[in-house]
DNA sequence: CTGAAAGCGCTAACAC
DNA sequence: GTGTTAGCGCTTTCAG
């Protein structure tokens, strides 16, 4: 790292290395850009000689301004607090930056006014967004982006928008299949955040599984997905002992394990208890939980595909298939 | 959002906006600034009206082009995978966003080039950086950003950089002798990544923690922070079983507890369990470790003092004090 | 208080 | 293949 600006306490510009190399700005730009660009062998080389000994970085608000894009991706959620979230963000990171694009987080927590953080953010100017938080619909979402390329994976897409569906339906109906097979003939479902879309889905598709099934859906009790959720949502289910608990979180099903156990019930055998995700980081041998889980690695690479050449990406948009788990519990 | 662009396609700049109240450009960027600027109240309620109706938005890329500073916040982790990151960046997110920032997420992994993350990135131009990662010192980070607000937490700071440091052997210490009062005399340490400058200090304070409370460490199991690598080195540690196993993370002292299960070891019985780390969102009952942990509050709340006005935090840098927190196992 | 003008550092278009 | 020129959209002197 041979850093040594030309002129003190400023950074070297391109037209620092141009100078040095004895060319034009114009062909430093080329020169150093990742696309071949028409430049003579011998003179990129000075350029890039030049460029290293001054320790020369391009400016990306420069570019940006200049070419109207910028390698970044907006990653919009609701919140960063669900076991689950590990299993994905961590590889999502690591696929985003091996794009060589950067990823920036943006957390809306329960506000439903998502613009107040884009309002003059450079989220505005990202490459694309990718909308995991259930807060906005697809045309909200392309209202707030200078980008078009915005990736819908909240279930609220429109026909023009790109999405990847986690097809949830199938893998709950294996699991509803799964404890009729075992005999349960009636159930209580233990459910998340109920204004989010994809939750709403995840209900319909519960009791669309247990109609079909035969099972009987003796109540829903609402929790917010997380364990101490699923403690308290206990206490309820343990009034009048169901045969089986679904629960539309691990987290959830990890906290109404703990609080039937207060009660002397433990799964499998006193009831079976099924929970959803599937997440790899919170499968401990204590709660050892049937659930519902499907390739992380499938999507990311879905995503991947997405960023890399978003105008490519199927228009009919991407399903994830999810299939149930069978763990200790059910 | 009435937006209505003046041309079509294009967003409305600054320009437009000056057409349309009847104003010089210069005005409309002052009035529009959030610090007061010179400009009549009158011109001011014009821009301001005018920018609502074409639906005018800052471009941050030209601002930050013009004054060299963005609101934009560099966190550089190595990882997004244990339980306690949960905890941690949650609530941090929150609090970069309530100082109208936003947080761009570097997961450096087990690189060493930290810097091919930042080549020609944007994050050479953020406003500051927030350094968990411990693959960079104080002096590569400060070369590698254009800002000189990097704000170091891995413990690799030196007198230049400011930083906030976790006072791990307060909290160790008292971890220690409360083994010692319950007559422990010899102890397994089962330790992280040891190539981390924090693991390093982590270890070196169980040592002399141990030789001031008079309890033999019998030998040290690496492990890598994750519940899997406890559980791993529970095979090692169920041969010549000690009377305590201190664990350098809350997750793999959960792998040591189901680990050593297997064996019929349970703790607080067969022996003491100790974790690192107090996770919240993993404290469920079936894993109710004993642990040392810190106020996170405080650590955001220092973080935030430090985005708010690096040039007026202490110099000497913030310390945040640990403390046992005694829980079911030991 | 106001506005013209000069950049910030880069890329794209256009001539050569 | 090369260099010149003209912006990208904004802020900031600096005269008025």
């Amino acid at each position: 790292m041979t850093e040594k600006p030309p002129r003190e306490g400023k950074r070297p510009t391109i037209a620092d290395v141009a100078r040095a190399a004895g060319v034009a700005p114009a062909i430093v730009s080329r020169a150093l850009s990742p696309s071949r660009r028409p430049v003579s062998l011998e003179k990129k080389e000075r350029v890039l000689k030049a460029a290293a000994e001054l320790g020369y970085h391009q400016n990306p608000l420069a570019r940006g301004l200049a070419t109207k894009s910028i390698d970044l991706v907006a990653v919009i959620i609701n919140y960063l607090s669900d076991l689950s979230d590990l299993d994905l963000f961590d590889p999502l990171l690591d696929a985003i930056q091996s794009l060589g694009k950067q990823a920036i987080l943006i957390r809306v927590g329960r506000t439903k006014r998502i613009d107040d953080f884009l309002r003059n953010s450079l989220s505005y100017h990202v490459h694309a967004a990718l909308v995991f938080s259930d807060f906005a619909d697809a045309g909200e979402v392309r209202a707030l982006f200078h980008s078009d390329n915005v990736l819908m994976l909240n279930g609220r897409f429109d026909a023009e928008s790109a999405r990847i569906r986690i097809d949830e339906q199938s893998g709950i109906d294996e699991l509803v299949r799964h404890a009729r097979g075992r005999g349960v003939g009636s159930a209580v479902l233990v459910t998340g955040r109920v204004s989010s879309l994809v939750e709403e889905a995840r209900i319909a598709a519960y009791r669309s599984a247990c109609a079909a099934a035969g099972v009987r859906l003796l109540s829903e009790v609402g929790g917010d997905y997380s364990y101490g959720s699923g403690v308290k949502a206990a206490a309820v289910i343990a009034v009048a002992m169901p045969e089986a608990v679904f629960c539309t979180s691990d987290s959830m099903a990890m906290g109404v394990m703990d609080g039937l156990a207060r009660a002397g019930r433990r799964p499998p055998a006193d009831y079976l208890l099924y929970g959803f995700d599937a997440v790899d980081k919170g499968n401990f041998a204590a709660y050892d939980i049937s659930s519902v889980g499907f390739d992380r690695s499938a999507l990311v690479a879905g995503i991947l595909a997405y960023l890399g050449a978003p105008e490519e990406f199927p228009a009919a948009g991407l399903d994830i298939p999810t299939r149930f788990i069978a763990r200790g519990t059910g």
